[in-house]
DNA sequence: GTTGTATTCAGGTAAAACCCTCTTGAAATA
DNA sequence: TATTTCAAGAGGGTTTTACCTGAATACAAC
């Protein structure tokens, strides 16, 4: 029985991937691969040069000029009708959270079966969702949320404290940066000192990476 | 004209990538490709139990288990007859040279055309070896050693300073620990700030944390 | 109104961190 | 032997951090 071709349009910066990702969904019963985009910048140049759109969209998530999540966004909002899967190396409870709350009909790993992906893209079609058990997993993991984990939240000042305070500025340039008194700075330093369990700014430093509030 | 086929083994553990990897060279005229292997270990396993070798092995860096270092430091030993091609995301000058000198006969970036790889895998049977421009430029690049990089090495103590100089130690206590005058500590301080172009500790934490000399 | 509570900031102090210069002693080298 | 080099460490200084307590303001809740 013959079946409707789906389409299914490739984000990713990896050429080499996207590539062979072509050839392996071509031959796919049903699956026919449109074209490529190597960021979310391009995907919206072709979307909307090309007239025709992709029933699906694999999105890779690390890609420079437009990333991921600002793809998922924008596809979202002015292609609702497209179904897109995020594609990923890392299985990061925050990111993947992320992309489904941005829309992702499903999230897979760059470490699944070849078999697997074409059982994501019927189930996308078929069901309109498709989900690994290892994803699934950690989503379930999200709503149980472990007793450790306190999930502490910042205010905004805050955060840019913190952010400046993992630089080599001192508490007085910081203050300058932020607009406020020496004094509030040193406010925030201590209330965090505090709260954080932490002896000086090396914690601090430490604290932020641990918990991707900077990045180095 | 019928040539002889080249077989290839690929080595990642990214089942997707190198799942549809397969598809591609399979796709290639001479070209087959004969096992994978998600790490260097079931590499080996394959290799010995196998009996036939490849002639090619592209070979992914960052695994699991043993990664690319190590599987092409044991494969130049004990299979120097097969060629094989480090296959990566970034063009780190370091981890190219790295494998190189571990016998890489090229080194691939994952974002390159999908035909550069049929390329690749001709030259390297052909002449034995495949240099990307990319690549060549990175090369040329660490021969002509950039006047500012001067490769910055640290003596045994210096290093260990460092290190503890990254926890929320004081230095009094670090001098106590590395059984130390403070006065000794300072003066490493004082030496590395200078040689390092920082302006406290937190520069310190920063410089340690990018050149891999602490991991967080 | 009054009672919270959050934000901003002040004064004061001790301890680290930071910086420069100098001595000593041992080892390497000329 | 004389000279240089270098790690360890000291003296003595300034600046920044770190910690405490308390006050003025503002805004919302009672």
């Amino acid at each position: 029985m013959k079946q409707r071709l789906h389409t299914v349009a490739i984000v990713d910066d990896h050429l080499l991937l996207s590539g062979s990702l072509e050839k392996l969904i071509n031959s796919f019963d049903g699956f026919k691969v449109l074209f490529h985009a190597s960021n979310g910048k391009e995907l919206q140049h072709k979307l909307k040069a090309n007239g025709v759109a992709p029933d699906i969209v694999l999105l890779d998530i690390n890609m420079p000029v437009m990333d991921g999540f600002e793809t998922a966004a924008w596809l979202n909002e002015n292609y609702p009708q497209i179904k897109f899967l995020a594609l990923s190396m890392e299985d990061d409870e925050k990111v993947i959270l992320k992309m489904l709350q941005n829309g992702a009909k499903g999230y897979l790993l760059k470490d699944i079966h070849p078999d697997k992906l074409k059982i994501a893209l019927s189930e996308v079609m078929d069901r309109g969702y498709y989900h690994s058990e290892k994803v699934a997993a950690t989503l379930l993991h999200s709503i149980q949320p472990s007793n450790k984990e306190v999930e502490v939240k910042f205010k905004e000042n805050e955060l840019t404290f913190m952010q400046l305070a993992c630089s080599e500025m001192t508490y007085k340039e910081i203050a300058d940066v932020m607009n406020l008194s020496p004094k509030t700075i040193d406010g925030y330093r201590q209330e965090l000192f505090n709260r954080l369990h932490i002896k000086n700014r090396v914690g601090l430093v430490i604290y932020a990476l641990k918990n991707n509030i900077i990045e180095i």
